[in-house]
RNA sequence: GGGCGAUUAGCUCAGUGGUUAGAGCGCUCCCCUCACACGGGAGAGGUCCAAGGUUCAAGUCCUUGAUCGCCCACCA
């Protein structure tokens, strides 16, 4: 590694470099042997349906910063990564590319159709791979897995077979969610709902044998055709005399029931209800309690059946503006409204779901959900933010069965074998996989039947729920159902991070399969992790979700070619407060890129000038060796040591505020910390104070001051090393490391030393930072000319601040641009001068007769008027006799000296307000 | 219909009951000073959505309301 470290700061070739090298040296393998704490945590597996998106990035940076942190304070650490197969989305993105060719999965078969999308797999994973790795995340790729993996898929079996066997996972007729698009059930969190203006139609039903009607609403007229009944409320007067009627189904010209239920709600419409138990989820269980018939008069593509009579083969919205038409010929439209009501739609297509029945395998899952209520309610797994884990509860409270076939070619195939004699259900008779062209499938396959002996048994061509291998991840990707070292180690893992929109979808369902499956000896064990971090979704500027189809997505990898990775992951963390959803803003990147841009300049600074200090025979190793650095700080000697032991100082208190803020997954904090830190603190101050010293002629100088800001520097990567891998990798392999060491990555964290704390030096640079921001402020309102040093007076009561004035002279007068600064306790009078007061000191700076009157006039009548007010509030407050016996006493003491300084300030001001006017 | 979140400087956002409410960007003025103009220095800018309440003390806690956003929910 060159020592030059180049002028211009560029993050694409940096980045590229390291992000290889990391892979390629397998840096990140995880140990799963040994002793001491462990950190592991799961990637939430990206759908191999696409490419990374901001809001993956925002995800794996906040995994990652911690992951990073983890390692470096020492613990055995993994991060897990791989990819879902994604049932639906996956297979609708390959329908969709397929359409393009004009070609229908149906069209290739299933082999064929399975044969495909395994091509589509081996694209789109390796891009997201190779995205994650160019985006600096540390997992530990010798332990990648995917969903649809044999061995995972053996995970999947065990899982199933074992919830089978116990009756929590069943097969049943019952209404679903159907996607006519999809053609296949999905669970209720697809369905999602969208507030939609509809119509709403009063339709005429007439009685058999008068002339009356009974007007029925509803805003979806195809299904009429389906309708078995009507029914009104059983104590409603208007209508009970019907109870027991028929009326004519109109188009149908079928005969049906009036009766009685008390779903009916007599407020709502007319308070007649059309019963249509084929087509809608109420009137499914009213058909049950009135054993009613159910007539399906839709096809699974959302057509009209044949059961819809001469509506057979009509798309289901056309056939309801031709039934609407028909109706109203027949004058039965009593009348058509507008209305609003939510509309169900396919999460993953969204076509309009239709409520079917149909055969379905379900999960029970209200005995899990109470296994994870309490799981949580124990405090086993903490929820951050806290408001998530009453939302979590709320959720498991109201659980209602899961729907977990899909008919769908994608997926893991139920290991249920259907005998064709005697429609008995035979499963597969253990969890063991074999290979089939190279992909998993049930090896334990049922040759005979066990009730009737017949041997035509078919497997159930329907698959899994794809959250149904999720929920198992972070137990099946750690070698479960086997007993491996990895999962002793890594299991329960430590962490979940994910995006708050997975929670029911996901985490949920994680935490009640690791209690359910797992075998450890008490709850404890069982978790699939112990603490629950719920990211923000990164949004739009107009607050929707990022969303490709849309066109409203970024690509994050496009921002990293022109901002730089460790510039966005920076921008990412710096937003992430936990509990509010992060808009994208440029102005934010440009800000990080600076940062980082900052960065690398304030490194390059040291060793653009360290030829000065090689000029006295000194190298680098003499100033920055691993060793070196361990023991600063090192004592300056001389009048230059403040500095030096104030930035050790405020790197305690820093190293302290980030673990802290890590510890929490208050990123944003951590990122500000270390920002104003590095930029404030370090640059700002530090070098500015120290510059001279680093080229003193005075070796015994140069040398303390070198190390201490070489160690300082070192200090200041290792705690940027989470934020920003890359960069500051490439600058810590620019220090002189031990032999042997590989990355900054595997260094220490910096740890907060008590010895390093030093609050003397943190009240004294305080004192001195004043000083020089006063004397600025006095230069720049003159107009003063830069590059113009002139001499000013100082004064200040008491013996420290002289003292400290007198041995701190050269850097101030050198920060100030003073020619000299003429210390005294007396009064001073400002007649004809500019002066700038606090309650400890004046500074006054005479120059020449450009004092401008009025404007300080002004800006004293101003400051005076808010410090007034100020003053008078505090007396107030001090007078009250209930905030000084109530309030505690050191709040009280420290208004009383307050007060003080304020009142001293304001005296000041007065003075010199008089003495000009 | 339930639930959650937001409302603080021109913009994007921090703020964990207790000094004069902060940051980044933008804005104004000065400076291309030998690490950095993606920079340095100095400033201006806020009745913390509204109204009540609790408290010695409220941007922060409670109640109600307004506006915006999200989640959940089978009212035709």
């Amino acid at each position: 590694m060159p020592r030059e470290i180049p002028k211009a700061y560029e993050p694409q070739e940096i980045e590229e470099r390291w992000a290889t090298a990391w892979f390629e040296e397998k840096l990140f393998r995880a140990e799963n042997s040994g002793d001491g704490p462990r950190f592991s945590i799961a990637l939430p597996p990206p759908n191999v349906t696409g490419s990374i998106h901001i809001g993956h990035m925002l995800e794996h940076t906040q995994i990652d910063m911690l992951t990073r942190w983890h390692r470096m304070k020492g613990n055995r650490t993994l991060w897990l990564p791989g990819m879902d197969h994604a049932g639906i989305a996956t297979q609708f993105v390959v329908e969709r590319k397929l359409a393009e060719q004009k070609i229908r999965r149906q069209d290739l078969g299933r082999e064929e159709f399975e044969r495909r999308i395994w091509q589509w797999k081996a694209e789109s994973g390796g891009v997201i791979k190779g995205q994650m790795i160019r985006l600096g995340a540390s997992c530990d790729w010798t332990r990648e897995h995917f969903t649809l993996e044999p061995k995972l898929y053996r995970a999947v079996l065990e899982a199933f077979l074992r919830l089978y066997r116990e009756g929590l996972i069943y097969r049943g007729r019952y209404m679903v969610n159907w996607c006519p698009r999809c053609q296949t059930a999905i669970s209720d969190l697809e369905v999602v709902h969208h507030e939609r203006t509809g119509e709403i139609w009063n339709i005429r039903y007439p009685i058999v044998g008068t002339n009356e009607f009974l007007v029925v609403a509803t805003t979806r007229p195809e299904t009429m055709l389906g309708d078995t009944a009507v029914a009104v409320h059983p104590d409603d007067e208007r209508y009970k005399r019907f109870v027991g009627k028929t009326v004519m189904l109109p188009l149908m010209n079928r005969e049906i029931p009036v009766i009685a239920d008390s779903y009916v709600n007599r407020d709502f419409g007319t308070g007649v209800v059309k019963i249509t138990p084929a087509h809608d989820p109420n009137d499914f269980e009213v058909g049950k309690r009135h054993n009613l018939p159910e007539i399906d008069v839709m096809t699974s593509d959302g057509h009209m059946s044949e059961a819809a009579g001469k509506y057979a083969g009509v798309e289901r919205f056309a056939a309801r503006a031709r039934i609407v038409n028909d109706l109203r010929e027949l004058g039965l439209i009593e009348s058509v409204k507008e209305h609003m009501h939510a509309v169900g739609v396919c999460d993953r297509c969204k076509s309009i779901v239709e409520p079917r029945i149909s055969t379905q395998w379900f999960m029970k899952m209200k005995p899990l959900a109470e296994l994870a209520k309490q799981a949580v309610l124990d405090g086993l797994i903490e929820v951050v933010p806290d408001n998530q884990r009453t939302i979590l509860l709320q959720w498991l409270d109201n659980i209602r069965d899961w729907c977990i076939s899909r008919q769908l070619w994608w997926g893991h195939r139920i290991p249920i074998w259907h005998c064709a004699d005697c429609k008995e259900m035979v499963p597969a008779s253990d969890s063991r996989v074999e290979l089939f062209e190279g992909h998993a499938r049930a090896a334990s396959v049922p040759t005979k039947c066990p009730k009737c002996g017949g041997a035509k048994l078919t497997q159930d061509t329907d698959v899994l729920d794809t959250w149904f291998s999720s929920a198992l991840w972070p137990f099946s990707t750690l070698g479960w159902p086997d007993d491996t070292p990895d999962l002793r180690t890594f299991y329960p893992t430590s962490l979940l991070i994910s995006g708050y929109d997975i929670l029911f979808f996901w985490d949920a369902r994680m935490i009640m399969m690791g209690l359910k499956l797992t075998s450890g000896a008490t709850p404890k064990d069982r978790i699939p992790f112990r603490h629950l971090y719920l990211h923000s979704l990164v949004r739009t500027s107009e607050g929707a979700k990022m969303s490709k189809t849309k066109g409203t997505g970024v690509d994050p990898l496009q921002l990293t070619q022109q901002y730089g990775t460790d510039a966005l992951r920076y921008m990412l963390a710096s937003m992430s407060a936990p509990g509010t959803d992060i808009i994208l803003s440029e102005d934010r990147i440009l800000g990080a890129r600076a940062f980082a841009n900052k960065i690398w300049n304030a490194a390059r600074f040291l060793f653009v000038n360290l030829e000065k200090v090689e000029a006295q025979g000194l190298t680098l190793e003499d100033l920055a060796a691993p060793e070196i650095r361990a023991k600063a700080p090192y004592p300056v000697p001389g009048e230059g040591a403040l500095a030096h032991r104030w930035i050790f100082s405020r790197l305690a208190a820093v190293a302290a505020q980030v673990n802290d803020a890590l510890e929490n997954f208050r990123f944003h904090e951590a990122c500000q910390t270390i920002y104003q830190f590095f930029w404030g603190d370090f640059c700002d101050w530090y070098i500015e104070w120290v510059k001279p010293q680093l080229s003193s002629t005075d070796r015994n100088i140069a040398l303390a001051a070198w190390r201490n800001i070489f160690a300082a520097l070192d200090a200041a990567l290792r705690l940027l090393h989470p934020v920003m891998p890359f960069l500051t990798e490439e600058l810590w392999h620019r220090l002189p490391q031990a032999s042997g060491a590989r990355s900054i990555a595997l260094d220490g964290f910096p740890e907060p030393r008590a010895h390093w704390t030093d609050v003397g030096a943190d009240d004294a640079m305080a004192i001195l930072q004043e000083i020089v921001v006063a004397a600025r402020n006095i230069r720049a309102e003159m107009k003063i000319d830069p590059k113009r040093k002139v001499p000013a007076d100082f004064s200040a009561r008491g013996a420290m601040i002289p003292k400290l004035v007198a041995e701190n002279m050269d850097p101030l007068l050198r920060l100030a641009s003073l020619s000299e600064l003429r210390v005294s306790r007396d009064h001073l009078d400002a007649a004809g001068a500019t002066m700038r007061s606090t309650a400890a000191f004046d500074l006054r700076i005479a120059y020449g007769d450009t004092l401008d009157k009025a404007a300080e006039i002004a800006r004293l009548e101003k400051a005076i008027a808010s410090l007034e007010k100020d003053v008078e509030s505090k007396q107030q407050r001090l007078a009250d006799p209930n905030f000084t016996s109530k309030a505690p006493p050191q709040v009280v003491d420290a208004l009383r000296a307050t007060l003080v300084e304020r009142q001293i300030e304001l005296k000041k001001l007065k003075d010199r307000l008089t003495q000009l006017s």
